[in-house]
DNA sequence: TCCTTGCGAATTTTT
DNA sequence: TTCGCAAGGA
């Protein structure tokens, strides 16, 4: 039985069986009232308490539901207490919406559950027993910009070229090998040999020790530390596994292999865990998800009940039908079959037009139409592959006066001056914290400057001591030039009257304090920039926020873990988003821009990752259709400026795949040659979807293959490009008849609208070689070449 | 110590 | 194109 002084909040965690567990709720058996409502499958799974249990729930198919329904029904029918069941998500926002939904079926006992993400239940266990990982307590939690700040001073000190190896790299590289669970000293030569000319594994390992010397984490230590801790220290780990009768994972097919050993650990006492996911949702293998993970759960926990969740809820069966295309092109799923009662609905509407300029003008009409009709705002959705593409629907949203909100982007706490602030609160709060003291020692400027801080650093090196208290000495001694001296030790006063200041003083009031004091407030409100007013406004706003916390050091703890926005919603706005971003979101109308070869499918992701590259965009594609419930509107443009380069463009591979009987393609006149050369005898080329099988494929004589990834122009490479826009449609030139099979032959001589003329070198289906006078080699579509 | 200029690189992102 | 960073001059 487990030491009860071992967990220190005895209200929260109960050692496990302290009492027995109270006798099932006669009036849940069976008809409870949240059971109500539920179709068999989802029934199933909210049910099967005992031994593994994987759901596959597809898209729109009550995932949410089930998973806080069966957490419901596991404390309301006592199969388990609250301290018992160990509920992970990956996102706050996904834990905050579990933890309010379970409430209203058990009530205020699911505080007692341990839910949350896998970070902030790692760092949870890890408080409790972080000296046994040699961390003292109070160790505080690195960012991003911490850690990429930390790793770039290593690799200096350490004399790498930082040039050929950016500290962004090596952290990634180095979050890679965390997220599969390696230490510093489980990293073969053979692995690190790659980076850094053999040194990443040195580095590592001197950034680890760096951390614990900082008494800091990153957030792959918050499972890394776990793990040591479980694998040294067994006692420990069978507490827990005792403790955790019930686990519940949601978005398992994100999971990566040091969650997967943290999980696996865990549920090795009763073996009642319960994954839900969708492998045909899996689009973070860029970050370390490991798909694999879902598709053994029934080799790793043998004896798995598999449910499928298939009844779809959100989209009409012409979307539905066009996903499960789309999706079946990819190998080695677990498969599903989406299915809905619902309506049939309309095609889904395909758009090819001149550049990314038209497409954002074409889209915002469209957005406009759709409002007018009586679709709110609110319910559409413009899905992005990457960042950089939703400036021109801004530009044109805001030309229209089309209310939008951008989701993602910046993050309110990752915001510069947001930082800073913060910078100044963890310093008054932890003297120690040698990477805020250093990040806001000279800022607002106070003439404490490299050299300075150089001389400090030494010091505190020397003295193995941190660097405010270096500092605060060095203040008071003649080591430094009188000015530096004087400078100093202003600093240091001001924070001494500051750390004075927090028992008598309201936290958020003593934050208004600092800044002004510091002249942090003076030097924004004398900047001219025109993003000044803004910054001041989110000190405002998080001085505020700071209101709702007991104590400056808990408000501290909060944001380490919980760095999300809480977006408005509600309002009469279109929402841009990233496709990732868009994952679990729902709108009535959804528009695809930018489905083009290089740019979606991503060139990088190909070229990096090959053909499991590949089909991890073809699962974002997925991801993206399977977002509206009545209406999706695809587009693409002939043409697109990337880094301000113009690059022409062929269709997605993934238009392709859709099946042609559930899609419109539409296209601007002469876009893609003249209507002659596509498709049937006389069509205009808004009717091929009307055919059974997408005539694009017979069009083009291109024909994709899931192996075949190098094909087509790609983006950010040499090859039809120009620096110049292209011509306008009305220009002329580009209205090219051809035959429907290629009319161009080996050794004929043509004229491209860019590059000149050129002699063809090889023919394939539309796609040419050629040689060209002046501008070189180059692989170009004919309907960009006419005969001279 | 601060400010200007020039070069190079440029997805996706939670915690 | 645009942004961020680093080197070099005032």
């Amino acid at each position: 039985m487990a030491d009860p002084h071992m967990y220190d909040d005895p209200n929260d965690d109960r050692p496990a069986g302290s009492s027995p567990a109270p006798p099932v709720a006669p009036a849940f058996r069976g008809d409870a009232p949240y059971l109500a409502g539920l179709n068999p499958s989802q029934r199933e799974a909210v049910e099967a308490l005992d031994g593994p249990v994987l759901v596959l729930a597809g898209a729109g198919t009550g995932k949410t539901r089930v998973l806080t329904t069966r957490l419901g029904h596991l404390l309301a029918t006592g199969t388990a207490r609250p301290w018992n069941v160990l509920a992970v998500t990956f996102t706050n926002k996904a834990a905050r919406e579990m933890r309010d939904r379970v409430a209203s079926i058990i009530g205020p006992a699911v505080e007692q559950t341990w839910l949350g993400t896998f970070h902030a239940l790692g760092l949870r266990v890890l408080r409790r027993h972080c000296e046994l990982v040699g961390l003292k307590s109070g160790f505080t939690i690195l960012d991003a910009d911490d850690q990429h700040r930390l790793l770039k001073q290593i690799i200096q000190a350490e004399g790498v070229d930082d040039k050929r190896w950016p500290a962004r790299m090596l952290m990634t590289v180095i979050q890679r090998w965390k997220d599969r669970g390696l230490g510093p000293d489980k990293i073969a030569a053979v692995d690190a040999g790659e980076f850094a000319a053999g040194r990443l594994g040195e580095i590592y390992k001197l950034y680890q020790e760096r951390l614990l010397i900082l008494n800091a984490v990153d957030f792959g230590d918050l499972l890394l530390h776990c793990l040591t801790l479980f694998q040294q220290h067994p006692d420990v780990l069978a507490r827990y596994q005792q403790q955790f009768t019930h686990l519940l994972v949601d978005e398992y097919q994100d999971t990566n292999v040091a969650q997967y050993l943290w999980l696996r650990l865990l549920a090795q006492g009763r073996g009642n865990i319960c994954c839900v996911g969708d492998d045909d949702q899996s689009i973070y293998g860029w970050r370390g998800a490991e798909i694999g993970n879902i598709l053994k759960f029934e080799k790793d926990f043998p004896g798995a009940k598999v449910v499928r969740l298939e009844q779809n809820y959100r989209s009409t069966s012409r979307i539905l039908a066009a996903a499960s295309e789309l999706i079946a092109h990819n190998d080695g799923r677990l498969g599903k079959t989406l299915w809905t009662e619902g309506d049939d609905g309309e095609r889904i509407a395909a758009r090819g037009v001149w550049d990314g300029e038209e497409e954002a003008r074409f889209v915002g009409e469209r957005a406009e139409d759709l409002q007018r009709k009586g679709t709110s705002l609110a319910q559409m959705a413009v899905l992005v592959r990457a960042g950089f593409q939703t400036r021109e629907f801004e530009e044109r949203f805001l030309k229209l006066g089309v209310p939008y909100r951008v989701v993602g982007g910046a993050r309110f706490y990752e915001r510069m001056e947001v930082r800073d602030a913060l910078a100044y609160l963890r310093v008054i709060n932890q003297p120690d914290n040698d990477l805020a003291f250093e990040r806001i020692i000279n800022k607002p400027k106070r003439g404490i400057g490299d050299a300075t801080l150089k001389l400090v650093h030494e010091q505190a090196r020397a003295r193995g001591i941190p660097l405010y208290r270096a500092a605060a000495e060095m203040a008071e001694t003649d080591e430094l030039k009188p000015a530096a001296r004087r400078k100093l030790h202003g600093v240091i006063e001001d924070f001494r009257r500051w750390r004075g200041l927090v028992d008598d003083t309201e936290h958020a009031e003593l934050a208004r304090i600092v800044l002004d004091e510091s002249g942090y407030t003076d030097m924004w409100k004398a900047d001219k920039s025109p993003d000044a007013p803004g910054r001041l406004e989110n000190l405002k706003e998080l001085t505020n926020a700071m209101e709702e916390f007991a104590s400056l050091a808990e408000f501290l703890e909060h944001i380490s873990l919980v760095m999300d926005n809480v977006e408005a919603e509600g309002s009469e706005q279109i929402s841009i988003m990233t496709l990732h971003a868009a994952k679990g979101l729902e709108f009535d109308v959804v528009f695809l821009p930018g489905w083009e070869d290089g740019l979606f499918p991503s060139q990088r992701t190909m070229d990096e990752n090959g053909a499991a590259g590949l089909e991890e965009e073809r699962r974002l594609a997925y991801v993206g259709l399977t977002r509206a419930r009545r209406q999706v509107e695809l587009s693409f443009a002939a043409n697109r400026r990337i880094h301000g380069r113009w690059q022409n463009a062929i269709p997605s591979r993934f238009l392709s795949e859709l099946p042609g009987a559930h899609v419109e393609i539409t296209s601007d006149t002469g876009l893609y040659g003249s209507s002659s050369s596509f498709g049937s005898a006389q069509g205009s080329y808004g009717s091929l979807g009307a055919t059974d099988h997408n005539d694009w494929e017979d069009v083009s004589g291109y024909r994709p293959r899931s192996d075949d990834i190098k094909r087509g122009p790609s983006y950010g490479r040499r090859g039809g490009t120009s620096r110049a826009k292209p011509p306008t449609l009305e220009g002329q030139g580009y209205v090219v008849e051809r035959a429907k099979s290629s009319p161009y032959s080996v050794d004929e001589r043509v004229f491209h609208q860019k590059f000149g003329m050129g002699t063809v070198t090889a023919v394939d289906g539309d796609k040419l070689d050629i040689s060209f006078d002046h501008a070189g080699e180059k692989k170009v579509i004919a309907r960009f070449i006419s005969k001279p």
